[in-house]
DNA sequence: TTTAAATAGGACTAATTTGGTCCAAATTGC
DNA sequence: GCAATTTGGACCAAATTAGTCCTATTTAAA
């Protein structure tokens, strides 16, 4: 059904969840996944990964924890979902140099790298920020999509 | 790497291949398994998955095969991968009522019902006939994103 | 009316990916 | 030194996906 996988899914929710509280103080593993109620191991992983993408600062030691790298209106879904996925690419054939197994796949390249700009761009529109429960029902999250193409 | 299936890539490439190819007779399993270079068992599943979706229409028995069952420019891409994956949808919140196992991913919903919105826009938006040789290079496909949202 | 060429439907297996857990090491503050 | 953390990586179980195969049905033509 064409997904993104759970555990980015979950690194959303994370993230949101440390966005959402005070920045004034690093949160620990424990505590996000108390929050969140996802199983702690798998928190820990998830921030593991978030941090050594640089989306995440970790402090280390006794009193250590996680915080935003950066202010949340400048993460970006995109940033999230490339973290735990890689580059942002329907297909395989837009990401690499193509090596298409089957001839006919490559006539389809360049149409694939349009649609994959497009979600991307999407994607990279949304802020972190705007996830959050501190703005909701304002309707900031006003998103449209122009297509002028066709024959 | 937040793909598509394999399968969704070769029904794309299939009915690509279809749409290519002369509109006045049908076309076998073997015929396109032979073009594709996609082993005939495969081809056989997609075609089925194809024409029982409403996407070709077969014709049984000898002399049969399968054809376009709408024009090139009334098929699109989200309808294809729909064949075959179901609802456009990045998480499983945006498709039915929302059963969060995690708290927090309800504050999230939302958004994510307009980034779905907006990938599905945006594959909606382009039709087979793009994705053909027909009209190579001559800037047809013409996405464009616009997004008007922060806070 | 028989036969050959197709599609239709569904069961089944193998391969791959994903989700989730756990352990040992390194770091830091008290 | 000790306790609380993050770090890094290995590992296994579960779920999904890809691919194959078999049998029935339909149709055109010899």
């Amino acid at each position: 059904m064409m997904r993104i996988n759970k555990l980015t899914d979950y690194g959303i929710v994370v993230m949101t969840r440390i966005a959402d509280m005070d920045q004034n103080r690093v949160r620990t593993a424990r505590e996000i996944s108390e929050d969140t109620r996802i199983p702690l191991p798998t928190v820990t992983r998830l921030l593991k990964t978030l941090s050594g993408n640089g989306l995440l600062d970790s402090q280390r030691g006794s009193q250590g924890g996680y915080s935003l790298s950066r202010s949340s209106e400048d993460i970006s879904v995109a940033d999230i979902i490339e973290t735990f996925e890689g580059p942002i690419a329907l297909t395989e054939c837009s990401t690499n140099t193509c090596e298409c197994s089957y001839e006919t796949k490559c006539s389809v390249e360049e149409p694939w790298q349009k649609i994959n700009d497009t979600v991307k761009n999407a994607l990279e529109g949304i802020s972190l920020n705007e996830m959050t429960g501190k703005n909701q029902n304002e309707g900031l999250l006003n998103l449209s999509m122009n297509y002028s193409g066709g024959m």
